[in-house]
DNA sequence: ATTATACGCTAACGTTCGTTAGTTTTAAAT
DNA sequence: ATTTAAAACTAACGAACGTTAGCGTATAAT
């Protein structure tokens, strides 16, 4: 686990990015962080900006690998009740985005997101977009299996989704203050339980 | 409609905050587009810093007049149906997002939030847990007047509103670009339909 | 052994930063 | 008409900003 100096500034500006901005940082608060002189942060980055960029690029490519592939998902979902299905990939985000250097990451978006057309289109595209449209799928296939009530699969990706994403903003300012999470972590679970509830046939 | 100085350094600082977050904005960028010198500046604020804190202050006490006062509730609730009630909470609340000036706080809010104490004390307390608490109240209400199903009013108050959350996040961001929001407005809308079919009892 | 490349360094560039001291102008109160 | 207070101004402070030019050295390829 020993880092290369590029991989050290990465890894620096990741986290300083993530508690002060980007225009909040300065290059010589990372090089000072990184133990090199300024100008020898520009062997390995060009700029300022490509520091940021190669951490969103990073993010992207990084999350993209989070859910699992279109083609597998018939086998999956055939063998497993609803339950374990949801239950598995609440536990496979909760492990994703216990690496802290994903919560910085998350962080940054937030920060950026007016600052940065590209911290806009990831969220947009990659966590929104992405993550909606394959809960779509999965939904219509639960339904064509019979496994749920046959409510418009959109609806039930963004009831299932969004209550999600907004608990995780709140776990993340949370966990940035140190502060208990265990209430916001049992909501999650009660919120699964209860759209469990809502679109199971019984 | 004619502002004083103070004024317009608040609102000019509000605008330019919202789109580069506050380390991103000089002293010299604000009193150059007020039209002062920058020492001018600190006749009206001691510091770049208690601008910013004015803008979150201000917005605090702005979002706390948007929910009705709780015991006006029982008059509201008697006399209207739940769908009617839920609707006309989102049309107060979109109204009050229709201002531009609550659209530049709501982003720096989120752009702040791990720079800020304040911003994040905002966020949790007054946004999250304010809304939830009086949510909370209003659903256990309506289930002591049978007029929805008894789930767990805190449950339901979060299955209500953290997907608002996310949408209104997805809306600012469009919004910011000059894109088309009418499909967010319409997920709004199916929103608050799929949960009136939920609750309602039939 | 020589050459090339990678990557550190020193030193400095011109600019901008937040803020202050001290002075003049403006307009209202006496 | 004089006093007073608010709010503008000029000028400057030292510090920090992102970035560059040029140089030294270590390592790896020829």
């Amino acid at each position: 686990m020993t880092l290369n100096t590029k991989e050290k500034i990465f890894y620096t500006a990741l986290d300083l990015f993530s508690k002060k901005g980007f225009s909040g940082v300065s290059i010589r608060e990372i090089t000072r962080e990184v133990g090199i002189k300024e100008s020898s942060l520009y062997n390995h980055f060009a700029n300022k900006d490509e520091i940021l960029e190669s951490i969103l690029t990073y993010f992207r490519s990084d999350f993209s690998k989070t859910l699992p592939p279109i083609e597998m998902l018939d086998a999956i979902l055939q063998k497993s009740t609803v339950e374990e299905f949801l239950k598995a990939g609440h536990r496979n985000f909760k492990q994703f985005m216990e690496d802290e250097n994903r919560v910085k990451m998350w962080r940054i978006l937030q920060i950026e997101q007016f600052r940065s057309p590209l911290a806009r289109e990831v969220i947009l595209e990659d966590l929104f977009k992405t993550t909606i449209h394959f809960l779509e799928i999965v939904f219509q296939k639960l339904i064509d299996l019979n496994k749920i009530r046959p409510y418009n699969p959109k609806t039930l990706a963004i009831e299932y989704q969004y209550p999600v994403f907004s608990l995780l903003t709140e776990y993340t300012i949370l966990k940035f203050d140190g502060k208990d999470t265990s209430e916001v972590e049992t909501r999650l679970d009660n919120h699964i339980d209860f759209f469990l509830e809502i679109v199971t046939i019984k």
